[in-house]
DNA sequence: ATTGTTAATGTAAAGCTTTTCATAGACAAA
DNA sequence: TTTGTCTATGAAAAGCTTTACATTAACAAT
């Protein structure tokens, strides 16, 4: 079933149909009865590809994500928002998973290139000089997220790593702790690696305090790795740290698992901070502090930029950054008020 | 840039540049290498709607879930099992998120049929009569994931919701508790609503233990609904249940976080077990009790079931039901040993 | 020299729409 | 009657590819 059959039952040219099933030009209030009724009894639908080919444009954004294993749930929300604000104007979203893969996501690119989607919304992770190269000269509009790139000029969506990770340990050090260990993701991450690391040692740098290297360790997102990582701390120093900044929630209850099973308490013996407020956080055992971000208004504003880009010929800003602020619950021990009330 | 532009280049005709693409029909060296420099310096790529317009297959999937805020993980690990599988074969996939509104979800439906996807993979929530007749006559590959229904017979994938709860109950029977609560899904939740009930009710009758109204509450997946839940209880009740079984970890831990607030402590004061083996589960304090079921495998059939659909001619099974188990942890006492060490 | 075989390549139809431009018919005005 | 205006409709091109079929050339066999 096709328009032309469409036509031929209802006695008219496609021409006609066509402009019944979209509204674009009068049709007699007859002709326009006669073609729905045969529409509706034929279950007729009409052809997007055909539609798309002809007009350049198929109403479909591609989403290229990296997640591995463990689905972090604040990726969950930003996509939720994504598509909100994507399916109002009418579009449908294709989404690509390259779990860190290089090549991989490259090829998704190629693939959403190939399949014409309107425009892409990237979650970077891992940006190499490859990317680089292969995404200066790809024609169609793209928005990062959750990272920028000078050299390409791409508008991006994101959260401030840096500076958050630099208030989360500013405030464990108003908290009167000095002995300060750090649970990190490796480097290739720019966001949640190397931003966060980099406010962490920026503002321990500032405040005279030197960091540790027995008080360091790395981690890959997941609970277990938080947990490895705290093993590793608390067996490698001899003085063990008073706080442990954990670069995110996940790691974090990780590590408070391994310090209970040890016979530790939270925040008593040890300090715990963490990054992203995940859902569980306040409902941890102690409620964990955290630093939370406005993962809503990233998926949002992501949306938004490329929809401006699509339909108004260019994005509305070139950079977002998203609200963060810091949780206070009761993973976090005042060292400070400790000693004076004693 | 098309396929046409490329061929004059070439100095060929179109036929012999989709020939070097696809690598169909024998083609002589020196023109082959003289289109891939071509296709390389201009960086054609092929125009997948008019291959697939002429092909009637776009190698796509239309994926349609249903999650209001939360993002369930178990959820989360299904799509990436299935996106494993799918991409193995060259597929993508769409991915549309009905937030539980059935008007929504049938347009989702609608839109594929449009563009036109190869097949479907329908994680089922809310079946109404609509989607019955709507999908009676809907003429492209269904497979439903998480609910089945005999009258359609598309082929399903489902977790065996009423067995696993039958057993959770009947642990907390084992384990001597007969004042036992439910914290309940709404019923219109086909698998996580009325079967998991069904199956705690079963238990119970079958062990001629009378269910107390009083024992009873409703959430929403959330963990704050779970907290009120329990709060429902324990306020309406004169003698306090000795146990509860949540439908849902996120409301057991809700629960959890209800009790220890009021200085009821986990399981000494009250047993909890959940439903879902969510990532922090072994995590909470105390680790949740709770039953685990094979979302990946839930995942890996049905797209393979769909693959089989498309490829094959049929599926392989008309239904899979995954495994389930019941994760022993430490958030139930067992009340009979201890009445025995008395 | 003729015929047949094979391999490489080209031509054109088909897949389904949208949209421009042309046409036809109705009606009013001259 | 003729001309003009307006509305409703149709014909056909264009969008880009694949592929069945046709053609050509080279070469071998008769």
């Amino acid at each position: 079933m096709n328009i032309k059959e469409v036509a031929r039952r209802a006695g008219v040219s496609i021409a006609t149909v066509s402009r019944v099933i979209n509204n674009t030009t009068p049709v007699s209030e007859n002709v326009r009865k006669r073609v729905e009724e045969i529409i509706n009894e034929t279950g007729y639908r009409p052809n997007s590809l055909a539609k798309e080919l002809q007009n350049h444009k198929t109403n479909t954004i591609g989403v290229i994500i990296s997640v591995a294993v463990l689905d972090v749930t604040s990726l969950g929300t930003t996509i939720n928002a994504i598509t909100d604000v994507l399916k109002a104007k009418g579009y449908s979203i294709m989404l690509a998973n390259s779990r860190f893969d290089s090549k991989e996501e490259l090829d998704y690119f190629k693939i959403f290139q190939e399949k014409r989607v309107d425009g892409i919304l990237y979650f970077a992770v891992n940006f190499t000089e490859e990317h680089y190269w292969f995404l200066k000269k790809y024609p169609i509009p793209i928005v990062m997220i959750g990272q920028e790139n000078e050299l390409l000029d791409f508008p991006c969506v994101l959260h401030d790593n840096y500076y958050a990770a630099k208030l989360a340990t500013e405030y464990l050090i108003q908290m009167g702790h000095k002995k300060i260990g750090y649970i990190g993701i490796p480097e290739y991450d720019a966001a949640a690696g190397k931003e966060r690391r980099k406010g962490f040692e920026v503002a321990m740098r500032l405040n005279n305090i030197e960091i540790n290297p027995h008080y360091l360790a790395e981690g890959n997102f997941s609970i277990e790795s938080g947990y490895a990582s705290m093993k590793h701390i608390l067996v490698q120093s001899v003085v063990k740290p008073t706080a442990v900044f954990a670069a995110t929630d996940f790691m974090a209850l990780g590590a408070m698992h391994y310090l209970t099973e040890k016979g530790y308490t939270v925040p008593e013996d040890m300090s715990i901070i963490g990054f992203d407020d995940v859902d569980v956080a306040p409902y941890l055992n102690p409620p964990l502090t955290t630093i939370h971000s406005d993962n809503h208004a990233v998926g949002r504003q992501a949306a938004t930029l490329l929809l401006q880009i699509l339909e108004e010929g260019g994005p509305g800003i070139k950079k977002f950054v998203a609200n963060y602020e810091l949780i206070e619950r009761k993973s976090v021990k005042n060292l400070i008020i400790d000693n004076c009330t004693k």
